[in-house]
DNA sequence: GCAGATCAACTACCGAGGTAGTACTAACTC
DNA sequence: GAGTTAGTACTACCTCGGTAGTTGATCTGC
């Protein structure tokens, strides 16, 4: 565990298998293509890689792969939040989230959402065992 | 910008710079020690890499090296955070809480003191301008 | 003045992310 | 069936964090 951390170019392309359920080396290519302008090996070597570190796996179809990946976006934010939390803020979330709000990161807008955030959660407790 | 990104053994090394202000290799490495158990070369090498990279410098005092940190735990911290949350969230604080809270991450007791927190800063709007 | 300790410099190596060229192969087209 | 094309495999390189050994200079104590 704790190994989901992912570099930049890991993580789009993992969020272009995670919005398209599953893609080709072309594809991911053709999706990054605008924001990254990189060459299609890159693409299959870091895929590549990826599969080897088992964030992602491919079946073939013909002479082309098809990747997949393994672990859910969800994993991955928890997991690169909570390393950074860690070595950050000692664990503590608040400490995290009191710095956001000390460096003014966060808009008025956003407050309020926050705010309602909370309360939502204070008002339903341990919802998430019980399920 | 954007280039504070520390890892792991150069933000333990920053934190005992700032925390003490100044500091030899050797009192860096015995600071380290017991949590880290690096050789004190380990420390010296990576403050020489720290050093390149414009986050520490150092003074000479006779044959020793006394270092100082150049930039401020707040810096690193707002740079950091604010690179994962740019990555992850699209660049979206509230996301990010939104997120710890989904995640259960936050107990009971941090709950209240973010609401409060936010209570605090929903009360002084743009108070860091003003000052 | 020499021995031992101290301390930085230099060098090297590993792993991982990132980047990409070249080679090989399978498939499609004419 | 041969040539072109698409697509993966292989390989290589760079950077950076991390780790540490060796070396050379300097200082200190006898």
């Amino acid at each position: 565990m704790a190994s989901e951390h992912l570099g930049k170019l890991q993580l789009a392309i993992m969020r272009v298998l995670w919005t398209d359920g599953e893609a080709t080396v072309a594809e991911v290519h053709r999706s990054l293509e605008p924001s990254h302008g990189l060459a299609p090996t890159t693409i299959a070597t870091m895929l590549k890689k990826m599969e080897a570190k088992g964030v992602v796996v491919h079946r073939s179809e013909g002479r082309r792969f098809i990747y997949r990946a393994t672990i859910s976006e969800d994993v991955v934010m928890r997991s690169m939040v909570a390393d950074l939390k860690e070595r950050l803020f000692g664990g503590s979330a608040a400490a995290l989230v009191s710095h956001l709000l000390q460096a003014h990161e966060v808009d008025e807008d956003e407050l309020a959402a926050l705010r309602s955030q909370i309360e939502q959660v204070q008002g339903e407790p341990d919802s998430g065992e019980v399920q």
